[in-house]
DNA sequence: TCGCTTT
């Protein structure tokens, strides 16, 4: 009734259970009441521990030094190009990198579940293939291991043993680890674990195509496309050289989607001439999607479309839930659904198209997974209501924060104008080597932006919702490949991008919310690496200032107290703020006024906390001044 | 409010 649970360590093949003994019982904790809603724990029987961050599992890969010690630094000195980089490299055209993978640094893991409960934390990938409650024959495992290590990756993080052990125990799953952890992998190898073998050798081998080999076997549903096309690069790298089929939904490849589902195609929605002509309207929808083996197979195979189902589809809402809606796709046979990003997912905007996507997955043993690095209390509740059982859930560090190893800086900017010369002042000492990322507001103010870059010779390209496909992947390849150095960019990217080694994330405006500046600084100091977040502060991003500030000292950077001190908006003023938006002026604009009219609750919010910003604001918009941050 | 997500 009231169940417990430990975790223990399998022990991997460099994995030394005596020196972590201390270590192995991760996590005991009772659920109080399996039927209320409330489900809580109880405190005094939770115990929680370090988890090895990373444990060789091929044994020839010897652990780095610093790998198990209890607080390992960070390389001093960072090499972009002998960085191996975390497992969206391994898709990236451009790494070839034979040294190991940095990893993150370790930390507390809890574990809370109903029973049954898995007995052992899988730590090594042979470990999690054999002892998976899942029939895994050695078929499926081999191939995968070699590609993996085809891949570069030698080690499993510790988000990947926790949801990997989960997941493959049978548990629907709920994790919240920080960005750069590894989430992507923690999902993308036990499903493939699970699913055993690709729709088409199931085909090939029976000379019939099976019932599970019909329609869209697992389903990723994630925010944005271009985090889709990434995250379908990370499942070919460790599929590579089998006949897995994993699509990105897009319009290019929505007719075989809708071939290999279940009774598809037979929507009277005589689609296909339609779509072909469209697709030249606008800049919009090129039909070569940097999936690229996608049309290979249409091309070739599209003989055999029709019988064989995909083993993995990657989908955003809109689109997925379009065709889920026409019955031109049916999920009914769909056995794993990965919400990735979900709080993202579950908010108001997303969720009247995620919504009917989770319910059409109807299969009884559909398995269900919800990931991100930042979890709301009123995401989770909207999670807890599709998990069976209640889920298992995977909390990796402290929920909610930033990650410990980028070095977070306010900067007080006075002004719009204030803004563009502290950025060139950045760029001009030196301050933002490349790769780096600068996100703003909107999707104008990022084209102004990118303008004037590019007339001040900067080596910069832009990417937001405004541009056609085609151009966002061009830009993202450029700068995966070195050849842009500075993409500015809006709340796009802000969620699951991996690009290698980005040494500076500057928030030019304020991001909107405290879950929005955690994901955007994640963009820098992944897998243990060192990062740099700058973020430029006026006077109108007071009323956000606190919350951020929080997170920024609860992360371990100094913040002065005066923003700590900060009263909340109240009621009264966040309708205020609600009915009276900021109104950014554009890039480059003079400016002066900007903060003038902009509100006096704002302005006295800041007066009234103190002065320091205030001051520098009275010697004109002009000044910038670095806010004490160290001390 | 804007950002993102179909046709």
């Amino acid at each position: 009734m009231a169940s417990a649970f430990n975790l223990l360590t399998a022990g991997g093949a460099k994995f030394d259970k005596q020196r972590f003994k201390g270590d192995f019982e991760l996590f005991t904790a009772k659920r109080k009441d399996r039927k209320g809603k409330s489900k809580q724990l109880d405190p005094s029987a939770q115990s929680s521990s370090a988890l090895p961050h990373s444990l060789d599992f091929f044994g020839d890969h010897p652990a780095q030094p610093q790998a198990q010690a209890a607080r390992p630094q960070p390389t001093a000195e960072h090499d972009d190009a002998s960085d191996s980089g975390s497992e969206s490299d391994a898709s990236s055209s451009s790494s070839s990198s034979s040294t190991s993978r940095p990893a993150p640094p370790p930390q507390k893991i809890t574990l809370t579940g109903p029973e049954p409960l898995p007995t052992s934390l899988h730590t090594n990938l042979p470990s999690l293939l054999t002892h998976s409650s899942h029939p895994i024959s050695s078929r499926a495992g081999t191939p995968l291991l070699s590609a993996l290590k085809a891949a570069n990756i030698h080690s499993l993080w510790g988000v990947q043993c926790a949801v990997g052990g989960s997941l493959l125990a049978g548990h629907d799953t709920i994790c919240v680890a920080p960005t750069g952890s590894g989430k992507t992998l923690s999902y993308v190898l036990p499903t493939l674990v699970q699913l055993e073998d690709p729709a088409r050798s199931l085909r090939s081998k029976d000379g019939e195509v099976e019932e599970r080999g019909k329609g869209a076997r697992a389903l990723i549903v994630v925010p944005t496309h271009d985090l889709a096309v990434q995250i379908s690069g990370v499942v070919k790298a460790v599929t590579r050289g089998r006949n897995w089929r994993t699509l990105v939904l897009t319009k290019a490849t929505e007719k075989a989607i809708c071939e290999s589902s279940p009774g598809g195609g037979v929507a009277p929605k005589a689609a296909n001439g339609e779509n072909e002509d469209e697709s030249e309207e606008e800049d919009e929808e090129e039909d070569d999607e940097s999936t690229g083996s996608v049309n290979e197979f249409a091309q070739n195979e599209s003989v055999d479309t029709n019988a064989l189902g995909i083993d993995i589809l990657i989908a955003t809402p809109e689109r997925l839930h379009h065709l889920v809606e026409s019955r031109r796709l049916s999920l009914a046979l769909t056995r794993h659904i990965i919400m990735d990003e979900s709080d993202r997912l579950l908010s108001p905007d997303f969720l009247p198209q995620v919504e009917p996507i989770i319910n059409a997955c109807s299969h009884s043993e559909v398995q269900k997974c919800f990931l991100s690095a930042t979890m709301p209390a009123g995401a989770e509740e909207l999670a807890k209501k599709w998990l069976r059982d209640g889920g298992v859930r995977v909390v990796v560090g402290v929920k909610d924060s930033a990650v410990t190893t980028i070095d977070q800086t306010l900067l007080y900017t006075g002004s719009e104008s204030g803004k563009l010369m502290a950025l060139r002042n950045l760029i001009t000492t030196g301050s933002l080597p490349y790769p780096s990322l600068i996100f703003v507001q909107s999707i104008e103010r990022a084209d102004e932006l990118y303008k004037t870059l590019v007339l001040d010779g900067v080596k910069v390209d832009v990417v937001h919702g405004g541009r056609a496909k085609s151009k966002r992947d061009e830009a993202i390849e450029a700068f995966r490949l070195g050849n842009v150095w500075m993409l500015v960019v809006t709340e796009v990217l802000a969620r699951g991008m991996d690009f290698r080694g980005v040494k500076v994330v500057v928030n030019y405006d304020f991001p909107q919310t405290v879950q929005s500046y955690i994901h955007r600084i994640g963009r820098t100091g992944r897998a243990g690496r060192p990062g740099k977040a700058i973020t430029f502060i006026n006077l109108e991003d007071g009323p956000y200032l606190r919350t951020v500030a929080n997170v920024m000292r609860s992360s371990g950077c100094a913040v002065p107290e005066y923003m700590l001190d900060m009263k909340k908006p109240t009621k009264n003023e966040k309708r205020q703020l609600a009915k009276a938006p900021v109104k950014r002026k554009a890039v480059g604009g003079g400016g002066r006024d900007l903060v003038k009219e902009e509100g006096r609750k704002r302005r006295q919010m800041v007066e009234g906390s103190k002065r320091r910003t205030v001051n520098q604001e009275g010697k004109g918009q002009a000044k910038q001044g670095e806010v004490d941050m160290n001390e």
